[in-house]
DNA sequence: ACGTCCGGGACTCCCCGTTAGT
DNA sequence: ACTAACGGGGAGTCCCGGACGT
């Protein structure tokens, strides 16, 4: 016989998304969240370092994943290559929260402050993939660029897969591709 | 015969930039800023949306300018080169204020959430890229992708800069040569 | 050809109106409210003593009108028959305006600053009532006591008229009748 | 062993009282009033809505103890004989806080603002006990009606106790009187 | 892992002044 | 009788964090 419910936790977030849905999210207060919650504001602050951080608890797993993907990679393969591999295998974590992502990307999309704190996560993603990528030889401006290039075309992939469904890792790699065919073109254009 | 001072926002930016570097963002307060520029806290806020945006006033400067290059490249260049093309152009602007933007890109690497701002700021600045590329013939898909990489090469060549000062235009022609060097030996390895 | 649209005072309380109706008033800015009304926010306040008041400009008349029927009943007619006459005289006030005070009402219903308002201005009208009174010879406590019941009686009637529509003299008198037939059962109570 | 002197509430009550005494209640801010309670202003927003609410904490105890006067009294009762007693067996909650009650009216009298909240506080409690009358048996237009006429008899008798002292309970009986007799008035002239 | 009480900064809004111009 | 631009000052809400107790 607990005092209190258990996955204060769980409920915090589950809170949050559903009234940042319903109201958006500067005009939801951390009181309402709590309240919902069933817990303290204090207690909220306890979990979540701020308003804006409940929809993003668990981020650091994906960028575990990832840093780990390329990690992994084989000696031989490019550093593209191995950055889309690590994308890539992300798909069964997508593919399990399916629901709870789409629905997070939709609130994301209404605020402003929420999409500032998402870059920020992608850029520390981004800062992880460049040391990944140094440990793998890469120059550090190398290393740097393509950390934010993984990014950006993991970003688009992720876009369409919101939208269409499928398979992100397929998409992942059409992106890739289309990368790809944009600088080939620019370069044979720039040795014209 | 003036009953206040002219100028509170150019006093206001002056303020806020000596405080933050002198005592961090987070410690310092918006009554502190007012104060040091001579005026009230409530004026602050009549020129700025908040504590960040003061040393974001001017940015849509910097975005006009990138979009009108690109806007203005001839047919037949290639998006990729517009883009390098477009950021070179934006030398004389970085040149004319190198002074401030070095000290306030010293500050904003100390602060999370001013690096949140300014990841925003270029945020926007890569999704107006895109548009001026759809414009000028990109799918949707190539062009979101494009915004963000050329955002990427940018924000790497201005990093050298700023450390290194010369020519930004030379440093974002470098960059750009970079990321082609690495795509294509990932295609050659895709390929083998 | 005026450099400016005329009846600035008139825009200004439909906008309030309209807006109060649609976001509620707590959430609708004077700024807001003077952009609608097409003139700036300091314009509203040389007109309006606060945000509140542009609902109630022009409820002087109302007290003018009502307080004249008392000051010219016949010194035969006691007390209460000239509040209810002096009411009963005002029908054609409210006919004419009857959309707008309809609208209003719902407004005033919806917020407690509003009410506020509108209570304070019922007691000014009790007050002059009682002088009225006091004017054909009332004692002070009884003048007072009967402006807020005069003000009470019409009140009453008022709410039937809002939503019933008819003919408010008729309702008037009849909630005078009610409010005799109440105070008689009492006395007669109380006698037994 | 406290970090904080206890009572913050009441002290910030006193010290509302007096400063709005000495200066006006428009001239008094309420970081004055925090100030010389002896805490935060942050601290007088937890313990009161605004600044007017200091001097209307524990109206709700004066509320509670009339509608259950009313509750209370015997079927026999006409509605507004119950009325009358309610209010008559509110005069110790008076009599033990005449000092401050006597004092708050004074600074009631001089603001504006603050007699609109006082006038908001008396219409809840008419609601209040027009609620009650409906649960006795009056219909919901005499109910209204009543719940009005008794405020403004206890309103006119609650005057006269400021001013006179003595017996509030007998106050509100001779005011019931005047009424009584003022309609009484009336009803014969009608009938004549 | 909660609750309670409180401090403090950020930010918005109301209300009000001025100056200069149309 | 307005506009446009500048400014002050107080009320009020929200975010966030600290100290202490269970």
């Amino acid at each position: 016989m607990a005092r209190w419910e258990p996955d204060a936790r769980g409920r915090l977030q589950q809170a949050a998304l559903d009234l940042f849905a319903e109201q958006g999210f500067e005009t939801t207060s951390v009181a309402q969240i709590a309240e919902r919650a069933g817990v303290t504001e204090r207690t909220y602050f306890r979990h979540h370092a701020d308003k804006r951080e409940v929809l993003f608890a668990g981020s650091e797993d994906l960028e575990e994943l990832v840093v780990a993907g390329v990690r992994g990679a084989a000696d031989g393969v490019s550093h593209l290559e191995a950055l889309v591999g690590a994308f890539a295998s992300a798909q069964d974590f997508f593919d399990e929260r399916r629901a709870f992502v789409v629905a997070r990307h939709q609130v994301l999309a209404a605020s402003r402050e929420l999409r500032e704190r998402e870059l920020a996560k992608l850029a520390a993603l981004a800062a992880a993939l460049a040391a990944a990528l140094r440990a793998r030889g890469a120059t550090p401006v190398t290393a740097s660029l393509l950390g934010d290039v993984g990014v950006a075309v993991f970003a688009t992939a992720f876009e369409s897969w919101v939208v269409d469904g499928g398979s992100l890792a397929a998409q992942v790699r059409d992106v890739a591709r289309e990368l790809a065919q944009a600088i080939h073109d620019d370069t044979s254009v720039g040795e014209r």
